[in-house]
DNA sequence: TTGTCATTGTAGCCATTGCTACAAATCAAC
DNA sequence: GTTGATTTGTAGCAATGGCTACAATGACAA
């Protein structure tokens, strides 16, 4: 098994990560659940994540103030310019995540378990890796 | 790109990982610095984390209460039965993902980077496929 | 022995993400 | 238009993981 080199930056980048991981979790949820349902409300989202809708409401008026939502009050959540831009750009990375997982033959429940907590933490270079992967093995076919 | 099937439990499956993220990347990083320097300290612990000794110091606190360390106070950190069996898996786990990263071409410091924040949010039926990915590869050649 | 310095502990603060319990607002149905 | 259910908001609590500032301990040198 290779060695690991030492890498003093490797946990502060994972803890950078986590900062943005809720942000990009429920802006993925809320772009989705529009799309889906026309709509997305606090409740959706607690449904989604198995959380409290209070839990949803602190995060979502924190979202509003970093200017990803906006959330009046009583009414759907909608999503600001640069949260749909995050939106989008999370959800391809999550759809590739998956897709690669199922490409070196994890089964599709595990795939979108781990691609979930994983995406967070691909870099734009491992995942351009894993895109290279990918078509490699659909041309091979 | 592949659809995701909809995973009510992927997002409480993830929150699950965070709990005992800090654990393992803790008694990991312990595991390796009594290895590599014959005893650990918190401020050692802390230089790796980039944190302060105070965050160390109350991380290990847990640890103890959790059965995962010994922590005598003002005296080195050691790892109790139950720690070294966690430190081993996860180095274990670690070295894999990091080895599975190399095999599909990302470079070391990428690879360094990501596997910490990957190695936590992959399950052993993700982690079969690495390996058997990398066996595969190394036969092929 | 005493003094200094590195290390650890303690006090007390903040933000985030959870919760329950209760209050307020909205919507639909009658 | 009132009633009743669904949805949000607010108050207040806990655990985790951050921090600074200051106190205590330990080890080594002078």
């Amino acid at each position: 098994m290779s060695k690991l080199p030492s890498t003093k930056d490797s946990y502060s980048r994972t803890r950078q990560d986590h900062s943005t991981e809720t942000a990009e979790d429920y802006v993925e949820a809320i772009f989705d659940t529009i799309e889906a349902k026309g709509a997305c409300r606090a409740v959706d989202l607690a449904e989604q994540f198995g959380v409290s809708h209070v839990t949803v409401s602190k995060i979502i008026s924190r979202l509003d103030t970093d200017g990803l939502v906006e959330a009046p009050a009583y009414k759907p959540i909608g999503l600001t310019p640069e949260g749909k831009l995050m939106a989008a750009r999370v959800r391809k990375r999550h759809e590739l995540v998956y897709s690669f997982l199922i490409a070196i033959g994890v089964d599709a429940k595990t795939a979108a378990i781990d691609s979930e907590g994983i995406e967070h933490h691909v870099s734009t270079k491992t995942l351009a890796r894993m895109r290279a992967f990918i078509e490699e093995r659909s041309a091979d076919r």
